[in-house]
RNA sequence: CGGGGUGUAGCGCAGCCUGGUUAGCGCGUUUGACUGGGGGUCAAAAGGUCGCAGGUUCAAAUCCUGUCACCCCGACCA
């Protein structure tokens, strides 16, 4: 009998929900589409900002904090985007509130031009740019704000679509073309690096199709990862957006020639998404597995005890073994030790932390006091496989075990991914790859495949009765070939998935 | 916004069709005892304006009308 129920053989979705619940990460929150987002989920989160806000400062980046709310008539400004956004925006119509005649409050003070709560950057941070920039010397603008946004989607999930989310928005300028396409890349490169070294979840980089685009983007690039169910979930984009929005904000400069120019501009950006994106990527039927380097806690520490004599003995050792984990370190940082001396029955307990990742449990009773060990569980193998070691080889050992387990969920992660991933030249094979075997159970399906395609008319009746879609075009050198729904000779090359 | 469904204790549900004393059950919570390295056992206790408003009736969780909220399926999406 598993932890969570149901498992997710029987109900993926359901075993999702089930994991963020018995984890402890979120809930839903007493507004529609909104999280609230409990300590163990919000510590994983600070984790992921930390490490990637070091590796925006390390790639020349600075933080800056922009408006919550948006001006109307900026989001006008660009025509794409308006199309992209105007549907699902939170609009502000007034700024006050007085009691009505049944006594209840109601808006009041209605204002000249209502605004929006961003539902993303570009526009204010635009205009903004636009003061800032007169000269080639101004030149490049890179910034960083870490922000919530309001997209009123119709349907949400805790973690992977909310109304309200927690992200970053990079937005840069540049002088010139190529620089503007090297920072887009840049950031992309940043993000893999940061899903595979930090996540241990293995992603494609590569660049959208024309209709994956970001609104009123020249060229987007995601990062796509392969979730349990096989889904594709996009876990990171970095936009290209040429002078689009330059123009449309009138960020102009005075080149080295003396010419009125546009500026080119980027935006790339991670969410809160990330974090479900963890979870779909590790965990399992007993809950939540993280990796080492963005668990809140490395080690956790169980005493064992019968009676009050053993109990002040067992958190003594325990306390002294707590000293000493935090002098080591791991991935750069102390130790992070929990050690829980909760009054709760021993099974209830460990069983607690198994359900929310912790990489490491000790448990800690009379029996290895006595013998100066440890029994130690790790979280990447099963509840009951624990297994006893000297106090002092744990301590010594203990940073090249996260490390280990670290690298094995990765691996596993890559191993599951390659064993459902297909390269498909054949049309039946790629609609029955992406025909799931149970009705009930759509989820169940083939996963990623790599096929020839060129834009057409074939292609989108294929996609939509599969509800597949191209998930992004990877960089990579392969021959030319041709369109798996059409026949025709293509050189474009993509990676198909249903997606979240 | 279209189609379907659900609102009863902290959570999950039964009861409603066929109105009738103090509205049940499981989990959880609290207390006590026995326990204790796979979430244990027993006993006791606390906890509910049956989503909200109106109507029918001697009598409404149950029937009727309205309303609100949430969930699922579609169109939209980091």
């Amino acid at each position: 009998m598993s932890a969570i129920q149901p498992t997710r053989e029987e109900d993926y979705p359901e075993w999702y929900q089930q994991v963020i619940k018995s984890a402890e990460l979120a809930e839903n929150s007493d507004v529609r589409g909104c999280m609230v987002i409990r300590p163990w989920g919000y510590a994983i989160w600070e984790n992921m900002q930390r490490v990637l806000d070091r590796m925006f400062k390390e790639t020349g980046h600075e933080n800056a904090y922009f408006p919550l709310f948006i001006p109307i008539s900026f989001l006008q400004k660009e025509a794409e985007h308006v199309e992209g956004f105007a549907k699902e925006c939170a609009v502000v119509t007034h700024h006050r509130l007085e009691p009505g005649p049944d006594g209840k409050l109601r808006p009041a003070g209605e204002l000249d031009e209502p605004l929006i709560v961003r539902p993303t950057s570009e526009t204010i941070i635009g205009a903004t740019y636009a003061r800032w920039v007169q000269s080639y010397r101004d030149l490049p603008i890179l910034i960083n704000q870490w922000a919530n946004v309001v997209r009123w989607e119709m349907r949400t999930r805790l973690f992977l679509r909310t109304t309200e989310f927690l992200w970053q928005e990079g937005h840069t300028a540049h002088a010139d073309e190529q620089e503007a396409r090297e920072e887009t890349d840049r950031m992309l490169g940043v993000y893999a690096d940061f899903a595979e070294n930090y996540m241990a979840m293995p992603v494609i980089p590569g660049e959208k199709t024309a209709g994956e685009r970001f609104p009123g983007a020249v060229n987007t690039l995601s990062i796509e990862a392969m979730m349990q169910d096989r889904k594709a979930l996009q876990a990171g984009t970095s936009h290209f957006l040429g002078q689009n929005f330059s123009r449309a904000q009138k960020i102009q400069f005075q080149d080295k020639n003396g010419q009125e120019v546009f500026a080119w501009t980027t935006s790339w950006g991670v969410s809160t998404r990330l974090v479900g994106a963890l979870i779909m990527t590790h965990s399992d039927d007993d809950g939540l597995v993280l990796p080492p380097r963005l668990a809140p806690k490395h080690v956790v520490l169980l005493p064992i005890y019968r009676n009050d004599q053993e109990k002040s003995q067992v958190l003594e050792y325990c306390q002294s073994l707590r000293q000493e984990l935090m002098q080591v370190s791991f991935a750069g940082d102390p130790l992070r030790v929990l050690l829980d001396d909760r009054d709760l029955r021993g099974g209830d307990k460990t069983w607690q932390h198994i359900k929310k990742g912790v990489p490491i449990r000790v448990e800690i009773g009379p029996r290895d006091i006595a013998s100066q060990s440890v029994f130690v569980g790790r979280r990447d193998r099963g509840p009951k496989e624990k297994s006893s070691l000297p106090r002092a080889e744990f301590v010594a050992t203990v940073a090249e075990l996260l490390q280990s387990i670290q690298q094995n969920l990765l691996d596993q992660a890559r191993a599951f991914r390659a064993e459902h991933t297909r390269s498909i030249s054949d049309l039946d094979e790629f609609i029955e790859f992406f025909t799931p075997r149970n009705e009930a159970q759509p989820e169940i399906h083939g996963g990623f495949a790599y096929c020839h395609f060129q834009d057409c008319e074939e292609m989108h009746q294929v996609l939509q009765k599969l509800k597949v879609t191209p998930r992004c075009i990877p960089r990579e050198e392969h021959p030319d070939g041709k369109c798996i729904f059409s026949g025709r000779p293509t050189s474009l090359r993509a990676m198909f998935a249903k997606a979240y």
